[in-house]
DNA sequence: CCTACCGATCGGTAGG
DNA sequence: CCTACCGATCGGTAGG
């Protein structure tokens, strides 16, 4: 049971996360699972194939720690904004901006999974949103939001600082209960 | 003259903002400055110096880029957001934010160098927004200024949408302007 | 799930 | 600035 796929997955996120896709080693992902390195390939047949698995736990995840479809948008838009930065800020980095930046043309399905991952982050985002803004606005905030977010990260890299998350989270639903109703 | 000492860095540039530290190998930088990997190292003792190498590379030019200290202090702090901006959208990815996340403990002067980098673009920014703002908030509405405008490259790499980027842009300029005086 | 091994490439050096 | 080379490690495979 140790060794369970999602056990191997998410071994492997802390691995990307901290190292990056061309920093982090089948070999270290072996060792740190607890078995060889060739056992690796009998569950994902490349180190590029682990990536897809990689976004896809953690949306998984990322829906499963979230509360359901209660309470009005303005909440769940909240709840949303404050567990991704809770999770950034106890992280350091983000897996999938540091995937972003590392994976490139020569590992062309890892990026395809790391561009579907984020538009459906916005996605879902905007859907929320879209409760008191018409599409386009929803759109254009669900990216912004992602994009301080992320960008906040900066700051939890580089000097372990959380609060310019924090400003960014409280701004961040601050704008979006103001706006609301006055485009 | 082709194979100056900037021009070698300015490529090593290139390869750590699309490729990351560790994707990025000795072996291409020589390919593409044209030159054999082996003298390389007459020039750079280590694949790690070429960190600091190409922050100071970088640091230099927008300092070179941007007009000396004339106009108002709004007036360069929208020259300097601009300027960063129209840079990560050509680019599509901001090297330093790829280097901050990809340097890590094994690598101490790179992350030192990446480290020093940032704190000085905040501090820099800072002392612009401290002509009109006391000394605790124009440090925070730097790192949040710098979290943004890294965090817009988010989209610039998913979508090559460089729509978020100008709107953080217009929008900090926005907060400045109208939070002055009034805290 | 293992041992044993593959060719390729890594950062870096010797020696001129 | 080069040719030639080093040990280590890379992703991945053969074969059981």
């Amino acid at each position: 049971m140790k060794t369970s796929l999602d056990n191997i997955i998410s071994e492997a996120r802390e691995l990307f996360r901290v190292h990056g896709y061309a920093g982090a080693s089948m070999q270290d992902l072996a060792t740190r699972v607890g078995i060889k390195k060739p056992s690796l390939y009998t569950r994902f047949p490349t180190k590029e194939s682990l990536v897809p698995e990689v976004l896809a736990l953690t949306s998984r995840e990322m829906d499963a720690a979230l509360p359901d479809a209660s309470g009005d948008w303005l909440a769940r838009y909240e709840a949303v904004l404050r567990a991704m930065a809770a999770d950034l800020v106890a992280r350091q980095r983000c897996v999938c901006l540091h995937l972003a930046y590392d994976v490139g043309d020569d590992t062309p399905e890892a990026a395809d999974a790391v561009r579907s991952y984020f538009r459906q982050q916005r996605d879902a985002m905007a859907a929320m949103l879209g409760a008191a803004f018409d599409a386009q606005t929803a759109r254009a905030m669900a990216m912004d939001a992602l994009a301080r977010i992320e960008g906040a990260t900066l700051w939890t890299v580089i000097d372990s600082d959380p609060a310019p998350m924090w400003r960014a989270v409280d701004e961040l639903v601050e704008i979006a209960r103001s706006r609301k109703g006055n485009p």
